[in-house]
DNA sequence: TGTTATGCTGTAATCGATTACAGTAATGGA
DNA sequence: TCCATTACTGTAATCGATTACAGCATAACA
């Protein structure tokens, strides 16, 4: 009954007017009279019209989509950023693209070829390895503003960033550790070349130093935020003939391997170590023991994120690029820490 | 120095040649002399030109990209087969884009409408409680066979699906715990209306009935797949006069949430209660104890819808509605099942 | 030499919307 | 009555690529 595809043409007949008040109607009801509106509502509705995209935005030079560069979609830590993200841009008819940066080569393509191709109108990094010359690549060009981090950044980097406030998340772990007794304690990383790594050590460094505490280099262990990783550490915990009695370590995955190798190990925790953790997954107050970890809002830090990109895109002129949201951590006392007894 | 945006006209003039030799030397590189393509090239590269996206989706009425619908954008379960597809769909050109359904209303709203509206060239639900009359509202469309399900699915709806091998999942963790001497076993399972509820129900009872097991009503706890439904199972369990000495969840997330509840309340797991999860979430071997649970490979099964779907795109034609892939699964035994001591 | 096939290239129509500009009718004010 | 303004509406250009069709060499063959 139905031709193919209706298009904007069909409609115009049927209402009887021009292809123009049709669009109208349709993006900019107020400017035309009550009687074409109703008529080509009826005639919309009547023919199943729906607006090609491709050919709006050809003719809009927009895409009505933005981007969302992820390090590991596998993650649930950055899939529940994500779904904070889509929550804000599905209400205001955005379609949201996401990609691992792990199934691509960002070296040799610059972030503005995004643009220029018209895949997206802005773009979100998760990921704050994405390289430098990349992003940079978007500088001076109308799309300046439109790139922004969550969650993790680059210190070389000058776009908007949502962030957690990691300082004080290591501040909060390390004197409720020291608030217990301990003055032993050990520190389980990131990679090296992770940016919340960098924060979260140095954190750790001064936050301890402002209590008094001495650091041994045997006490800090590289991980990737991983579970196996946290494990691997206790390996090289357990074989330490002088050990900390507590450990703070920079992921809740982390601490949960950490965990797992030491109650194999017949090492009580928090009985002989205490372990705080960092996220705060939903797993955490189901582990046993309990992890006791630093809280981020994930969903938010991607809500937040998402309408900081929104206001960029509605209104270009006045986008800081130094713009900075962090958002505020807290302390979840669990199981996992305990008083020092030694 | 360079125009705002160099466009293919461009490209033409400074490579001496017309618009359709640029076109067919990107797009279709054999059918141009090597010299012409020689120097087009050169000119591509030295105007620094990009395709326009838009302009090419209206041309040839493909959008290069795919929807993948999902219940819960949140739940690492279903990031990780999203990372499957990402992972075929990058390789092969084309944008993902997810939208939780949990942010929109399917009720009304055709998906029909996703190829109307030039949104996506196909769609891949996690979802089977995404409406049938949404579905069925490409049936007779030439978009047909461009709709599949990954994961869940619906047993109303006739659509290509890729699915774990659900059933043999359940008969593998029951006759498991039947062989180590279990004749009393529980069950907590998803919610009613999810469709993986109602096959591994199914499949437990049968299960339980090939063994000669008996199955009481009070054994039979429902939840929700997450952690929290677990717990909350947990706590019926432990009001039962007459317990089970082996459950198996439906979701490797309730059997932790369980547990943990049941190491709360002194009862010993696998000492008095064996578990068996379904999943084998990362977590699985970390958690203690160590999950003994059903795995199920996330990834792949993403991998395999995304390449069924791809396929699909390519040869529309060979394509069969009722085509169903069954990915294997397999039990990994761990610490929280053991011999029946009563 | 004439005819046909082959290989490459250019012209121009096309995809389906949006919107600048112009035109018309109705209204109000002088 | 005439002009200006307001409120709509229509015409047609435009976004930037792809591709059907036609044209022109050159090669191949009779």
């Amino acid at each position: 009954m139905a031709r193919e595809t209706v298009k904007i043409q069909d409609v115009a007949r049927a209402a009887g007017v021009s292809t123009a008040t049709v669009s109208r109607t349709l993006s900019n009801p107020t400017v035309v009279s009550e009687s074409t509106r109703k008529a080509v509502l009826e005639a919309v509705s009547a023919t199943g019209y729906r607006v090609n995209r491709a050919a709006r935005n050809l003719r809009t030079q927009r895409t009505g989509s933005i981007l969302t560069l992820v390090p590991d979609l596998g993650n649930p830590f950055f899939s529940q950023i994500i779904s904070g993200i889509e929550q804000v841009f599905s209400k205001a008819e955005y379609s949201v693209l996401v990609s691992d940066t792990a199934n691509m080569s960002l070296e040799g393509m610059p972030l503005s070829h995004v643009f220029q191709d018209g895949q997206a109108d802005g773009v979100i990094l998760l990921d704050g390895l994405v390289p430098k010359s990349s992003i940079n690549s978007v500088k001076g060009t109308p799309n300046e503003n439109l790139v922004i981090y969550a969650c993790e950044w680059s210190d070389d980097v000058v776009i908007p960033s949502i962030r957690s406030d990691n300082w004080a998340g290591v501040e909060l772990a390390v004197n409720h550790l020291a608030d217990l007794g301990h003055t032993r304690i050990g520190h389980i990383s990131g990679p090296d070349e992770n940016v919340l790594t960098k924060v979260r050590r140095e954190a750790f460094f001064e936050a301890a130093k402002m209590r008094g505490l001495e650091i041994h280099e045997d006490w800090l262990f590289e991980g990737n935020f991983k579970l196996a990783s946290g494990a691997v550490a206790a390996e090289k915990f357990l074989a330490l003939k002088h050990r900390p009695t507590a450990v703070f370590s920079a992921s809740d995955l982390m601490a949960m391997g950490f965990i797992s190798n030491l109650l194999d190990a017949n090492i009580n925790v928090p009985g002989e170590v205490s372990v705080v953790g960092f996220d705060d997954i939903d797993l955490a107050p189901y582990f046993r023991p309990a992890l006791t970890t630093i809280h981020q809002d994930r969903r938010r830090i991607g809500r937040i994120a998402a309408e900081t990109l929104l206001s960029c895109l509605s209104t270009p002129q006045n986008t800081d690029s130094k713009f900075r949201h962090v958002v505020p951590v807290e302390l979840v006392e669990r199981g996992s820490t305990g008083p020092c007894k030694q």
